[in-house]
RNA sequence: CGGGAAGUAGCUCAGCCUGGUAGAGCACUACGUUCGGGACGUAGGGGCCGGAGGUUCGAAUCCUCUCUUCCCGACCA
């Protein structure tokens, strides 16, 4: 992308509005507006940024056996009804009549569109099990939305449900989506903890909120210092195994959010626990027949009987993973991107727009990180250097190519690592492995 | 939902107390000098002073109502 095409409306000052990082930054680097409180319109690099973290978490729910679908952000007040939410649910769902006086409703959540769905769609023991999820805005009239799209009232959420014959199939399904999700943080460069959670409005008796540990965060957390040093399950997880021992590691230690925190209880030497703050990110539930028992979830066994399907529902706030990765992950001068969401993996400045020399080598350069496949944004703007070294800070770009008239003498270009602000100059001839590296990274 | 604050140029803000031609910096446009970490000069463009009522010869300024936004607390992907 050139930026001379780009609408990308950095800020040098900070709009009064803001007052957490990761809300300062979000504006300052042109990646959203907000259009009304707690409602955000999304520019073309924050849009980049929320679709990176969307297909790493579709890549890793289709891994772990999920499905795909899409569900109406508007949704019937019959089919609320049904589940005895409609009037549970209070002010934070924003209702809505039609011109024919019907309700509905923007959905908050999506436990009884999906559960109508498999309802009437699903009859037999022998398609199950199934596990259904999609990436949709959802809407909650929260009482203060705050901290940009941090505490939004619209927010992308990836939200699934999973369907099972009986508790055994349903906690498996549930480890599943726990172990996925460790693996989804860990690529977006997050080291998530998950933490027993209480579980509200959703119900049910087995949950956990995954927590991101940020000096911002909106709650407190306790946990033991060991978890901090566990790994994710790699690429060689089977999903099909019996997957109980490996969650067992993570929940086997202490860990949990104020409202849940029991000193009492807490069985962590002082010197090994971590009190903190941190972002909810995620949260799985495990409950039952709580929604299939009244909505009519159920298939006929082998033996001819009727069963009621056990489910789960599992949330990712995508839009809020944005401001929880720049939270955990910027310096003075602006973001700084884990190369895996980042917008553009490279930045190209040219120093001096309109010198010969410098503005074909980098059209070249332009053109060779294309052809590799390598993201590339290329300052191409008649702009003094100091402006373009700031905004590609400011917006994080993992490597910055500089190319200028004092390092072309000798053959050579700067590349600056975002992450660590180190330096280094590479001839020209060698472009061209630089550049392979980057494509197979 | 309780408490507090703020709405003046795209952004950051001054002006309001004490009513009398709407301002600065940044950003933007043009020209010139500059040019390796947010330059400088000159000349410009840009405002229903959030909205509606009122007081007054006259309102950004005083009064009333209203809308919006933000902050602190109680609640939540």
């Amino acid at each position: 992308m050139r930026r001379t095409r780009l609408f990308l409306p950095t800020l040098k000052e900070t709009p009064a509005e803001a007052t957490i990082v990761s809300h300062r930054l979000m504006l300052r680097a042109g990646m959203v507006r907000q259009s009304a409180a707690g409602i955000y319109t999304w520019l073309p690099m924050g849009l980049r940024v929320l679709q990176k973290i969307a297909q790493i978490v579709r890549e890793e729910q289709d891994r772990a056996g999920a499905q795909e679908v899409l569900m109406p952000t508007i949704q019937s007040a019959e089919l609320w009804r049904g589940s005895g939410r409609y009037e549970d649910y209070g002010k934070e769902m924003l209702r809505i009549t039609d011109r024919h006086d019907r309700e509905l409703l923007y959905g908050p959540t999506a436990e009884e569109v999906i559960t109508d769905i498999v309802a009437n769609e699903i009859t037999s023991y022998r398609d199950l099990p199934k596990n259904l999820y999609n990436i949709q805005w959802k809407f909650r009239d929260e009482v203060r939305p705050r901290f940009g799209v941090m505490r939004g009232r619209e927010f992308l959420m990836k939200d699934n449900y999973s369907f099972d014959l009986d508790k055994e199939g349903a906690v498996h399904s549930y480890n599943k989506m726990f172990l996925a999700y460790l693996r989804t943080y860990a690529r977006m460069g997050l080291k998530a903890i998950p933490m027993a959670a209480d579980t509200g409005p959703i119900g049910g008796d087995l949950s956990h909120e995954f927590i991101v540990l940020a000096e911002t965060g909106e709650s407190a957390v306790f946990c033991d210092k060991a978890l901090l040093e566990l790994e994710a399950p790699g690429d060689d997880l089977d999903y099909e195994n019996d997957l109980q021992p490996l969650v067992d590691q993570w929940t086997a230690r202490y860990a949990a959010t104020d409202e849940m925190h029991d000193p009492d209880k807490c069985d962590v030497a002082d010197d090994q626990l971590v009190t903190a703050r941190g972002i909810e990110v995620g949260h799985i539930f495990y409950f039952g027949t709580k929604y299939s028992e009244p909505l009519g979830a159920k298939v006929q066994g082998p033996d001819g009987q009727s069963i009621t399907l056990e489910m789960g529902s599992y949330g990712i706030g995508v839009s809020r993973l944005v401001g929880a990765i720049i939270e955990a992950s910027h310096d003075d001068n602006g973001i700084i991107w884990p190369e895996s969401i980042a917008p553009w993996n490279v930045g190209l400045i040219n120093l001096k727009v309109g010198d010969g020399d410098c503005d074909t080598l980098c059209e070249r350069i332009y053109a060779d990180l294309n052809a590799a496949g390598v993201e590339v944004l290329y300052d191409d703007r008649d702009e003094r250097a100091g402006g373009k070294f700031a905004d590609m800070d400011l917006v994080g770009i993992p490597w910055q190519l500089t190319v200028g008239p004092r390092g072309l003498k000798d053959g050579k270009i700067e590349v600056k690592r975002r992450a660590d602000g180190e330096k280094s100059e590479i001839a020209v001839d060698a472009l061209g492995d630089w550049i392979a590296a980057r494509a197979a990274s």
